[in-house]
DNA sequence: GATGAATGAGGCTTCATTCAT
DNA sequence: CATGAATGAAGCCTCATTCAT
């Protein structure tokens, strides 16, 4: 690859960038096209030769951000990797350690995708609804292979269990959003307890 | 209270309702003064006559679905009213049908104030976060009172786990949000049994 | 004249000063109908019921205040009452004196004609400018009856001497309106110095 | 400069004398920004590159005018050039052929600025005032030379004169305005009569 | 006769996008 | 290739005026 390739490329990487930071920061609609080559010292004009769009460039914005957790959660982990409910806890635990780093990490990101994004236009909003349900998806494989290896009940509602589970990592997420100062480590030990006891067993 | 007075709070109201269509189905941004008023068939001028802004109207429209989506739940139950592990259930249950009520009934609701307000403004974002909060907070005096009364372990983390209910709530008004075609009965029953047995009870 | 009648002359010609009032201290153009109503108390919609237009109503203001000027200088004064130049010298006095009292009095008055009213339309400059001519004709009949009575040299310029008085007269509103704690006796007495004897002359 | 600078600095100018002769010749308020852009064949987005509002532009517009004003007094004379009265008259009478020039070459100038401007707002008006006052001052500078040189009596009311001799420059302004076939030779020639010998003298 | 609710023309301003340099 | 000047569609909002009550 050329060394003019490769500069391309790598701008290209810092106008999303800039343009992830912009709409975090300030909104997707209160954000200009100047705004964002502003950031990078560039003409905006420069812009439309990288990105075709404004909404092109969001897209990608979110794209990016969606692979990088969807990368996050795939790296570590594997739904056939445990057979104990034992291991699978730890999984699990593990599982929320890596969300909690991508998440905790930059707040942008959850505000981006959770707050942001959904309110773009009805096609992001239904590709932010499908990343959800990709999540409650990869979600269903761990708790199916735990039904089939039987270290879960296999009368569980695999999908909805899922869906449940999901939302309590949405909700924590969200939580840490609203306050940043939250003790997130005993949010994710009260989840899990949930998760393996219920609210009412004994811990 | 003169005729006029009545037919002018109507017409306010009728404002609210559109303006709350408009939002929902063709998003804040997208939707002008001029959709409104087109919708009731009254002059853009007379939008003003009622609500300074697009900002204010908005304003209206996310506040009263708070207020009727606070007012349902504040209507049927209280904490108090409960005072065994079984009856709580059954509270729980009760909650769990008229919060699908208000939200399943008109999906326009959730996406308004899950996908819509969120992005609208920071302040906005803000307030639906404090909602989120609000409705936290209306979760813990539940389990506070449970683990008060004794039917619920006194070493319970009460606020963290109010957010991981609240989460599984949140993830299934988005769940039936994403696909309509969805056996929410399913989804709730699974949501309970989470919450009463964990994943891995009951078998 | 009827009692209602009366009413109606009286409420015309208190929306006459209200206007005044509005458009001295706020601008033509800043001043909306229902500002002249707030001011008394009145629905706007009663405005349209004593003039036809915005315009209307401004005209009349103007009118009016240009008729009282008029007024109050052919009240006291006449061209052809004075004999000598020290008669002639002790009418100009008197004139300036009434002239002080008019724009005096009130700043709004000076306010409103001199600088709200000739930018409202082409027509309302034409209108005040006329009103300039209009005193400048009025100088004029003094002058040029000094002239034919002898008093004053048979070779000047009436008309042109005219507009230089008037212009001075014009200056010293200006002035009084620049600033308001400016000694308006000493100022009159330089231009009747400049008027009787030239700048360069003895006093 | 490199060549996109100057046209840009020419642009600018251009549209500076476009709004000037839009605002004197249809008004301030009745000119829309679309009729500067209009009379330039420009887009009227254009003009927000050049200027941030209407209110700038006019503000831009009376500056140049009041500017170049001061600037073609400032240029011939000097109130020490003279030193007799006799040298002071021919003074007075260059500076009456500059002003002559300024404001008789195009009428659109005086209208501006003594008719469009006063009323245009608060603040600009003000500035209108400001400028009168300037000029006053200015004229006080020669008339207390005079008096300094002893070519003027020492108990001359120095300010008060020159607002005297300013009026009379004023009142021939509007004169000129108000019948543009007017003799002005002839009204200047009458104005410094009564400026060096009052209007009884030299009989 | 008085009222004020309704109206919509009209004007300002923004900003995504294009394109000549 | 990068730039930023130019553009104009689009949308918000005001307010003079009308007219039914």
């Amino acid at each position: 690859m050329s060394r003019a390739a490769r500069r391309k490329l790598e701008l290209r990487r810092e106008i999303i960038d800039a343009a992830f930071e912009c709409f975090a920061e300030k909104g997707y609609h209160a954000t200009g096209i100047a705004d964002i080559a502003a950031r990078l010292g560039i003409g905006h004009g420069t812009f439309y030769r990288y990105f075709t769009n404004k909404r092109d460039i969001v897209e990608h914005v979110i794209t990016d951000l969606i692979e990088r957790i969807i990368g996050t959660l795939a790296a570590e982990n594997a739904p056939d990797a445990v057979h104990t409910l034992e291991d699978y806890r730890a999984q699990t635990v593990r599982i929320g350690d890596a969300l909690a780093q991508v998440f905790g990490e930059d707040p942008r990101v959850p505000r981006m995708l959770l707050l942001e994004a959904p309110g773009i236009d009805k096609e992001m909003g239904a590709r932010i609804l499908e990343f959800f349900e990709l999540a409650t998806s990869l979600t269903a494989t761990y708790v199916a292979h735990g039904v089939q290896d039987g270290y879960l009940p296999d009368d569980l509602d695999v999908d909805n269990t899922a869906r449940a589970i999901n939302g309590m990592i949405l909700g924590s997420v969200l939580a840490a959003l609203s306050d940043p100062t939250l003790d997130e480590r005993r949010l994710r030990t009260a989840i899990q307890r949930v998760m393996y006891d219920g609210i009412a067993g004994r811990s």
